[in-house]
DNA sequence: TATATTTGCAACTGATTGGTTGCGGTTTAA
DNA sequence: TTAAACCGCAACCAATCAGTTGCAAATATA
């Protein structure tokens, strides 16, 4: 079973989960009102956020609050960083080629 | 067909291609040389990457050279942008409670 | 206690994926 | 011109995935 990250965030739906948590713990069925898909198939994209550590449970009595976690979020940040120089370098010389025009 | 920015760094083998090409052109055969991976199980992530966008071909006689598309990755830099907060939050939460720790 | 709500688990199905093999087209070199 | 190198395309296969349906466990409510 492949659970990595970057698996989890490769499908649409599963990053809408995660944009609608970030900023509140939710149940699964509060979760499923927001999408079209039946309540099994979220649960079944919220097993896989869990498996990876990307949400984590929080159970009172018979309902279960997802929560975001940060952490493993910052796992793909760490990875885009690598190229973040790349176009950080390439804004340069846009920016450059401007400036340059501008005082022709 | 869905070929989205998220779905092609999903595959691990995707991943390490980017990275090789980050700083350097490559022919796919010169790509391939670094997996264990066949040369058409190579060129069927190149093909992918390169639908999306996150590489360009530069075809010099009958070799074709793909550049990394820094452009491309920042899609996926801007989508984890909106959880930076979250964890920079927790950072600041976990960093006042040291100097707490200290100053006891 | 009996019933309704919330939820996860297992089995099944059709679609997609990663990989292999074989082939043909184009460019370079002998 | 003939042979080799570089490369993409199409067909095929096993494995995985997303979604549905049915069910059972646990908790709350009447």
């Amino acid at each position: 079973m492949r659970r990595d990250v970057f698996q989890a965030i490769a499908d649409p739906t599963r990053r809408a989960i995660l944009s609608l948590l970030a900023f509140n713990a939710m149940t699964p069925n509060a979760i499923a009102e927001h999408f079209d898909s039946s309540r099994q198939a979220i649960s079944k994209h919220i097993k896989i956020l869990a498996e990876c550590q990307l949400l984590n449970q929080e159970q009172t009595g018979r309902e279960i609050y997802y929560h975001f976690n940060p952490q493993k979020m910052q796992e793909v940040d760490q990875w885009v960083a690598q190229f973040r120089e790349q176009w950080e370098k390439r804004f340069d010389q846009l920016d450059a080629l401007l400036k340059k025009q501008k005082n022709k």
